[in-house]
DNA sequence: GTCTATACCCGGATAGAC
DNA sequence: GTCTATCCGGGTATAGAC
């Protein structure tokens, strides 16, 4: 990922700088995670790296800069692995796959729901940066139920990407009454959607 | 709901302020749709009323307690008639009302997405409020699913409880999708996910 | 009870010295 | 790059005026 000769072809020792970056990243993380993003300063990342605010300013000029550099930090590690359990076990088993996953992960989670709720406002400088997670997101979904029915594994009574719009919906909206109250269970909850969605009888009447 | 005589039993004009709380709350929610909870200020908010900032903490001791407020003001406006509809109409037309009804006010909806995201921190003010709130809507939409069993208007592949927090997700998640892109049509794919869980065919083969 | 003024501490952001 | 110092705007608590 570090391109250090690219814009530096001398000698610049900018892995330091880089270093730094992924220290504040990591530490802005845990920080928004756990009191939320504003609730985390960022007086308390520096305090917790032992470094000056400043020198946090400094490499991410403003809090939002440092809250996109963790939302892309955290897409990844998930983005990574997805798209092939996606493509190798379908929809319903990968959904599940993560969603199993994703309990371990509660503060992350939180996080991104926070933060995906303040970034409804259309001025919140989060706002197009989830536009595109989402775009994206039911893009690779969509194509994954396709591949789904060409496969057998699911019917298609509903257009593809109304289907992924409406299992990352429901996905989105669990993990939110999850965090509300730690005894709903997403897994059987979403199986639920997964299997109404993809796998329905063939119905013989259609209703106009 | 003004109880003047219980602790006042001489004459006092308590009316005046309970003007002055509607006023406040009024002013409150058009501040916090418009800018978000955190972005709204107590000062904002004042200045709008052309009074004092310590003149809405004396009416409100916290801007949680304003938040409060707002939310319990936003709810009663939706759920006076949403109950009479939900056993009169049924679920899914219950449901796509209310979903039509909530095109027209979407910075109330972009405000209550919002807060419950930041409400999912276990300590955040209003975190027991949307936890109460969504405990007494899975318990109302499943009373309601059941009379829909009953009435024959849907099978009971699923559990009452679990489609109903299903739905209550989706429609969740679809309205931040659609909060973040205007071009998301809540209705249909909300519909999709209404018929696969209410209306599905009875399945000849039954998976263990 | 109702409203106002003042001050306190904590945010993010900026300028300038080492 | 990193620091100290400063500015401006938050929520909140207190004292005092009608």
């Amino acid at each position: 990922m570090v391109t250090s000769e690219t814009q530096a072809p001398k000698r610049g020792p900018y892995a330091k700088s880089a270093q730094r970056r992924a220290d504040i990243v990591a530490a802005a993380t845990e920080v928004f995670a756990t009191r939320g993003y504003h609730g985390g300063s960022l007086r308390d990342i520096a305090r917790q790296l032992d470094m000056s605010l400043t020198s946090v300013v400094h490499h991410f000029p403003s809090k939002t800069a440092l809250l996109l550099a963790v939302l892309d930090s955290a897409e990844h590690t998930v983005d990574d692995w997805l798209p092939d359990v996606l493509r190798q076990q379908g929809v319903r088993a990968a959904v599940l796959q993560v969603v199993e996953w994703n309990l371990d992960r509660v503060e992350l989670i939180r996080l991104l729901t926070i933060v995906s709720g303040e970034a409804s406002a259309p001025d919140h400088p989060a706002h197009e940066w989830f536009a595109h997670r989402y775009s994206t997101l039911v893009d690779r979904m969509a194509a994954a139920i396709r591949i789904d029915i060409d496969a057998g594994r699911a019917s298609a009574i509903a257009g593809p990407r109304g289907a992924a719009r409406a299992i990352i919906a429901a996905w989105d909206g669990l993990q939110l009454q999850w965090l509300l109250d730690e005894s709903v269970d997403i897994r059987s909850d979403l199986t639920l959607v997964l299997d109404a969605l993809l796998q329905p009888v063939p119905s013989p009447v259609q209703v106009e």
